[in-house]
RNA sequence: GCGCCCAUAGCUCAGCUGGAUAGAGCAACGGCCUUCUAAGCCGUAGGUCAUACGUUCGAAUCGUAUUGGGCGCACCA
């Protein structure tokens, strides 16, 4: 109905024009709900906007806007209010509508269609596979999965895409690093490198090499070790010792080395499909970084800047000159040693994806990668495409809270608390919400305790319990063996200050869903999910639903499903789940 | 030093892209269970929106400067 208001504003506001009293029409033409119901239930601002062009005081444009509305059943009166607000008073139909229009789309309804069918591309996560994902992956994976959500809730197409980081130099220093623990178990003395993974995990995926390969590649640790710089400790370079380690490694496993390769990769990687598919969080595609340098469009790529003289060579390696973009300066895309450097196959990742013609190209990042969007943007102008076009969405760490003290967490020594771990302490629901629940580009504090404890200090559980409390109440109104019939009840009984506020914020839903999507903000969704549950507790402790009024008791119970139906929606774009009882 | 993000009640945070008297939860205080789940509700108290200028009918919101915090500034990813 919002949408109708807005028709006839825009219907006078023509008629306005064609007698010259104003110039143009706005740009959008601005309807608010209102905070405080003695100014009506909408609220435009329109006259103050265009006071300045009609030359008159706000005022009295306002009461021409208002002389120029066609007569309608929607509204019951308007206001002028200083300065210049317009304020429209629903008629009663006018709001109870809302139940029914809710009633009769159930699950669709908060659907829309202002994507209009646009392809949009998400990448998301994308944590390199060296090891399980961590709670500050996790808030990426929430924030992405919901996004998503949102967007095919406004009628985007959305694929969500993990672009896997399986190639390159963290790639040699896993397979290193599980090759040694591999070697350990058979008894090998050595001494692990200080830059290697320290985690525990590895540990086990040496097991898993082992099991598969039994003791096919075992080497001596003498002949691996033979010559090798020092490393960190012992007062040499970590980076070379485990570079060195890397290439003897090579040398001595011939073959060997990319079986226990695979093994890893593939071992961590289903491990982190598990870990997200239990989240909740489901993937289109998953793009392999390997991929763009088996076909070539990596090198391809590459060659295309240097043809376009976006490329010059210095020191040895390749740089790109991204600072012709607006970068700080310029970057390398193949090392001196000729191995090409990550950001060389993402630019090749970017123009493939480009390529694939979606409409949409949005990347989630965390924050602390800010610095990589000028030369990923600069990458993107100088293969002749519109940098404006990926839109990149940062979000910001996670600490979290246990006991009121911040848990330290550091990934090298592999003292990090995994998503797995957080899941299982406090649960997908709660995880999942406490992640969307601040804005992204906000650090969040992530309170273990809270997240677990059971009040309405506790956001998800005080909007379940509400959902429970209807499904409770339905449940009671079978036992009291009366029929409900919501689609058939008298709205107009709706008349209580506890339902006229509940009409109001049922009736906020949509735009919340097209806000929160369109602005990528899964946090308006969450707050409107939290004042909608406070708004049926509150009604709840006020009115009895099962009275004996029988039309009353339908009325009510109709607009008790209605909010039922609002909460479901609303955390299943959150991908949260709602109980029957609690 | 340069760049990006942030600063709102004692604490954790919203504030719908410039609107009307700045809002929640927690913590504090006072009430409400013989009646649909008290995991709830009602009320009281709590603010120089970091600071100073500026933009205009109107600023927590936009601009500039300052202060204070986070992050980034690799031939790592």
């Amino acid at each position: 109905m919002k949408e109708q208001l807005q028709e006839l504003l825009i219907e006078s506001l023509s008629a306005l024009l064609a007698e010259g009293v104003i110039n143009e029409l706005p740009a959008k033409v601005r309807l608010d709900h209102t905070k405080d119901k003695s100014h009506g239930d909408y609220a435009t601002n329109v006259a103050l906007m265009l006071a300045k062009q009609a030359k008159c005081a706000p005022k009295v444009l306002a009461e021409q806007i208002i002389a120029k509305l066609s007569n309608s059943s929607l509204i019951s009166k308007t206001e002028i209010a200083s300065p210049g607000f317009i304020n429209f008073f629903l008629s009663e139909a006018t709001n109870s509508a809302v139940v029914t229009e809710i009633l009769n789309s159930a699950d669709d309804y908060g659907l829309s269609n202002v994507g209009a069918g646009k392809r949009a591309l998400l990448e998301f996560v994308s944590a390199n596979p060296t090891g399980p994902l961590h709670v500050g992956h996790g808030r990426g994976a929430a924030y992405g999965a919901t996004i998503a959500n949102l967007m095919r809730a406004v009628g985007f197409e959305v694929d969500n895409e993990y672009y896997v980081n399986d190639a390159g130099r963290q790639m040699d220093i896993l397979t290193v690093s599980i090759f040694l623990r591999y070697l350990s178990i058979f008894g090998e003395e050595l001494r692990f490198p200080d830059n290697g993974y320290q985690g525990d995990y590895i540990q086990d995926i040496a097991k898993s090499v082992v099991a598969e390969y039994g003791e096919r590649w075992r080497k001596g640790a003498g002949e691996l070790f033979e010559d090798i710089c020092k490393d960190e400790a012992d007062g040499g370079d970590k980076e070379a010792h485990i570079d060195a380690l890397i290439v003897r490694s090579k040398q001595v496993l011939g073959e060997g080395y990319q079986a226990v390769f695979r093994v890893g990769i593939d071992s961590i990687l289903s491990g982190i499909k598990d870990d997200l598919a239990e989240f909740g969080v489901d993937y289109q595609q998953w793009f392999s970084e390997q991929s763009l340098i088996d076909s070539g469009l990596a090198k391809s790529t590459t060659d295309t800047l240097q043809d376009t003289d976006h490329i010059y060579e210095k020191d040895g390696a390749l740089w790109f000159k991204t600072t012709d973009y607006g970068d700080e300066k310029d970057r390398v895309v193949v090392r001196d040693n000729g191995i090409h450097t990550y950001f060389a196959s993402d630019i090749a990742y970017h123009l493939e994806k480009f390529d694939r013609g979606y409409d949409k190209v949005i990347n989630i990042w965390g924050a602390d990668h800010h610095g990589y969007i000028a030369r990923v943007k600069a990458s993107i102008a100088a293969l002749n495409h519109d940098p404006e076009k990926l839109e990149i969405l940062l979000v910001q760490f996670a600490n979290l809270y246990r006991g009121g003290k911040k848990v330290k967490m550091s990934t090298r020594s592999g003292s990090f608390v995994t998503l797995e771990e957080l899941r299982n302490e406090v649960g997908n629901d709660a995880a999942r919400f406490f992640y969307v629940m601040r804005k992204s580009e906000q650090h969040m504090d992530f309170d273990l305790d809270l997240a677990k404890s059971k009040t309405n200090e506790n956001p998800v559980f005080y909007i379940q319990y509400a959902h429970a409390r209807i499904c409770s109440v339905l449940r009671q109104a079978g036992e009291k063996e009366i029929t409900v019939n919501a689609s058939n009840a008298d709205l107009s009984l709706l008349v209580e200050d506890g339902e006229k506020s509940l009409l109001k914020e049922l009736s906020r839903y949509k735009g919340v869903v097209e806000s929160s999507a369109l602005q990528y903000e899964p946090h308006q969704l969450a707050y409107y999910l939290k004042d909608l549950a406070a708004c049926f507790h509150s009604y709840y402790n006020a009115c009895p639903f099962l009275v004996s009024d029988e039309s009353l008791t339908q009325a009510r119970l109709a607009l008790v499903i209605a909010s039922k139906q609002v909460l479901v929606n609303g955390l299943s774009l959150l991908g949260v789940s709602a109980p029957e009882s609690m």
